[in-house]
DNA sequence: TGAAAACCCTGTAGCGACTCCAATGTCAAG
DNA sequence: CTTGACATTGGAGTCGCTACAGGGTTTTCA
């Protein structure tokens, strides 16, 4: 199999394929008589394991660790356990605020229906304003003080 | 206001602040007689507006048009829609995807509840047989979407 | 007064996970 | 014999920061 061949097979692009190789991620392909890649079945499930994991979007140091559980058994899968512990918070958090972050812009979508001139555009006012009152609450009164103001640091 | 003072009123890094003056996000601050930048209100203003299109998650790329319309108003604010809009299907497809993503790592998650040898882990094996799984079905077939969801943000 | 800490400057390099490009080589079809 | 699809390498670019290195300035405290 060529690198085309086995990017069509997982849907991966070749550049990619290379550069998991230049990475270790993949073991450094057989050549042909020209110098081309040349890939077997191993190279295939190797790839399409890489590629789920992704999917899950687990990062490739992670992927990386898995590959090698996968290369040297351990009698203890307890590090396995853990890293898909780590990944279900990291999803579960992004989710939470992906969600968040959706109910903002439907409002914020729901600020402007028609057409008309950008400075009565409800939303560039919303964002204006959404703004400045974050500045004002989130990061202390720094922001309300007009320009000049020296010392009164506080530690952060 | 000295870049400290202004990164502590918005929660923004100062090497955040230098870079967004750079890449001429925000104005070139004037300098102070020893070469400090100094800062006023407008600087303030238009760094809060940065920052909360950042929470909404937009590209720097969309930042940078919404700017451009407070700077110069258009009489038509449609381009502001098509921009929000667009930033909703990101975040919706993206939600979806989360969501599968969750379920999938919870299921991955049962499989292994107890620690032994990871030749035995549940985990590892399901992991294998679903990229074996798609390798076989996802033959030739371009319609997987592409893996890389770079926008996800890490809360600040 | 003097030292230490905290702040600021510029410029450059690094991150993750690709993605694109140029310049070149190889091979099958028409 | 040319065209086009495929392959090779090395290097640079992407996004949105973040982290130095190596200097200068200001503030604070003993």
């Amino acid at each position: 199999m060529r690198i085309g061949e086995l990017g069509k097979a997982t849907g991966v692009d070749r550049e990619t394929i290379r550069y998991y190789e230049r990475t270790g991620m993949l073991p450094a392909a057989a050549r042909l008589a020209n110098g081309y890649r040349a890939y077997g079945a191993v190279h295939l499930e190797r790839l399409a394991f890489i590629r789920h994991c992704r999917a899950l979007d687990m990062p490739l140091v992670d992927v990386r660790l898995l590959l090698d559980f996968l290369d040297r058994p351990r009698n203890d899968c307890a590090d396995v356990n853990r890293l898909i512990d780590a990944q279900l918070v990291r999803v579960r958090a992004r989710l939470k605020s992906m969600r968040a972050l959706g109910r903002q812009l439907e409002q914020l979508r729901g600020r402007c229906n028609a057409k008309h001139a950008t400075t009565d555009c409800g939303i560039l006012h919303e964002l204006v304003a959404a703004a400045q009152g974050e500045a004002r609450t989130c990061h202390g009164d720094a922001a309300t003080a007009p320009i000049g103001m020296k010392g009164a640091r506080k530690t952060r």
